[in-house]
DNA sequence: CTGAAAGCGCTTACAG
DNA sequence: CTGAAAGCGCTTACAG
């Protein structure tokens, strides 16, 4: 069924059903009542596609991420979704996985799909082949990246402040008098870097002799990895007394090594998470947690995306403080 | 850049450039290679919507979910779009809300984008309101529903068989020789409804004089409503020896009610949750569970679907069995 | 207020 | 092996 079924039944133009289905002026009422009866009648809808290549406006945003079980990653498409249907936008959901290669090749299928823009999400998209990818297939159109940048006139980043966020945690827990801190991290993103180099300068600020301890975990299971990873690290470094896990889901799974170990929590070992996430709230004893504010980050992508598509000005780079939410573990 | 372009620079018509981007033989080799390159210099990619237009094919499929903030939702999201992704489609994905309305006005949208097919996510969308707008919107379109089934001949569905499966639960519990059992709901969804029917015929099967005992409850935040509610069950019923609650997340809440209340679990209450989600993993004592299978059924949802796309026969209806996952709290 | 015509960017018989 | 032409379903000046 296209616009001119419509035209025939109503006799009349397929000029006179477009003007009708735009809602422009300059139809006769009758005429105007009759084809919207038969739109009705039929349930049309003009076709998206032919619309997009007659407008040059695809109304398609293209949303990347790494995988979207990850709770942020939805977090983030949810928030995008939900604030561009309100301009008529709808969104391409890309699960990129982790390589370049097939970030590029999203990027590309976004590119052919006219997209109007493309968000992505993740500090894991701050990477050389990603920004080449922009360069190479999305020449001038906006890209937003949520928790990170590429610097490229066309980029838009909005950060967390993680690497402050972490010094905070350091010097948080050194007042509450634990001398022997450890970070816990797991994956090599940029995201997680900055969250180091928080811990590492705070560390030295403090004093310039202690040195800083950084464990990486390696493993396919997380929770169990960060578990045993606990219990080891309670064992050759019995003297530990403060631990910052670089995500609230390893650090349930490191608490729970505590727990097992009968280590009473926070007054032999205090613990810190990072994203305020729902696991802090589950966690035994509750998880204090550097909240990164993920959906106020989230919430300004979005509107930043909005801006920018409306043609408004708006700053390349911005970024939203992180702040510690105390719960029992500290 | 269009391939008129294209074929200017190339010296040729935009026939030969489309051949050679379709890969179609019949094209000199010198020709072909000079396309190419011009091609691959200006990173050409056709116009997604004049090949759709053209072809008579969006090549998209609408994702439609209620909130893909919940774990299932991602979950079932990713799974699609990562096997679609190998045929060429490109995944809508749209976050309904809970409304009929909005539900229908989505479904809407992806029959104005002439999505080729749409999956729904979630149990909730098994409703009159969700069938009418099929009908009137999708008419003959494959529609697939994780969950949940609606009565049409268009329409897939993949359940998952919570009922017996909650039955199985309450067996389970009766022979470890708990005798007062109680089931916590939350939210009045087909699935939901399905897991209290199980509770219930399990309970008058095995000994007609009790009474099933199900607690509904209502509030904003689930975490804290599941843990009042359990704090004042067992003040009002302290016989309560099992609880059910309807999914690990609210379980995990209720277990920390029954730990600050000093009770010994398993060996006072058993808890059972459902889902298997990672919250059953995280929760202290780790969370024994109901496996309503999610990824297999997200999973066979996208065979499915794979498979009615390439107009291979498929039963309209299918069923993934449940099972019990032991833990620590039975 | 209305319609014929051109055009958006592509693909595909058809003719050569 | 190649190109001119028609057509996919729409919108929008333009003329009346």
């Amino acid at each position: 069924m296209t616009i001119y079924d419509i035209a025939q039944e109503a006799g009349v133009s397929a000029s006179t059903v477009s003007r009708v289905i735009n809602n422009k002026k300059g139809v006769n009422k009758q005429t105007r009542a009759l084809i919207e009866q038969i739109l009705k009648k039929y349930n049309f809808e003009p076709d998206a596609s032919a619309r997009g290549l007659v407008n040059q406006s695809s109304k398609i945003i293209g949303v990347m991420m790494s995988d979207i079980r990850t709770m942020h990653h939805a977090e983030g498409a949810y928030y995008i979704e939900q604030q561009l249907q309100k301009y008529g936008y709808n969104c391409i959901m890309m699960n990129s996985g982790f390589s370049d290669a097939s970030r590029a090749e999203g990027i590309r299928t976004l590119s052919a799909r006219r997209a109007e823009a493309v968000v992505l999400i993740g500090s894991t998209f701050q990477s050389e082949g990603v920004k080449n990818a922009i360069k190479e297939y999305l020449d001038g159109l906006p890209v937003i990246i949520e928790n990170g940048y590429i610097d490229l006139p066309n980029v838009y980043g909005v950060l967390a402040d993680e690497k402050n966020g972490i010094s905070e945690c350091v010097r948080y827990l050194l007042d509450k008098g634990k001398k022997h801190l450890v970070f816990i991290n797991k994956e090599d993103t940029p995201s997680n870097r900055l969250k180091i180099q928080g811990f590492c300068e705070a560390i030295q600020k403090a004093d310039a002799a202690m040195a800083p301890n950084v464990l990486w975990l390696d493993g396919e299971d997380d929770l169990q990895t960060s578990y045993d990873a606990t219990l080891r690290l309670m064992k050759e470094q019995p003297e530990t007394d403060g631990i910052i896990y670089t995500t609230d889901f390893i650090a349930t799974a490191g608490i729970r090594a505590l727990v097992d170990l009968h280590l009473s929590i926070p007054e032999q070992v205090s613990v810190i998470g990072v994203d305020n996430s729902v696991y802090a709230r589950l966690s035994y004893p509750r998880l204090t947690s550097l909240d990164n504010k993920m959906e106020i980050l989230s919430i300004t992508c979005s509107d930043i995306l909005v801006k920018v598509l409306n043609g408004e000005q708006v700053p390349n780079k911005m970024m939203i403080f992180s702040n510690i939410v105390e719960r029992e573990t500290t």
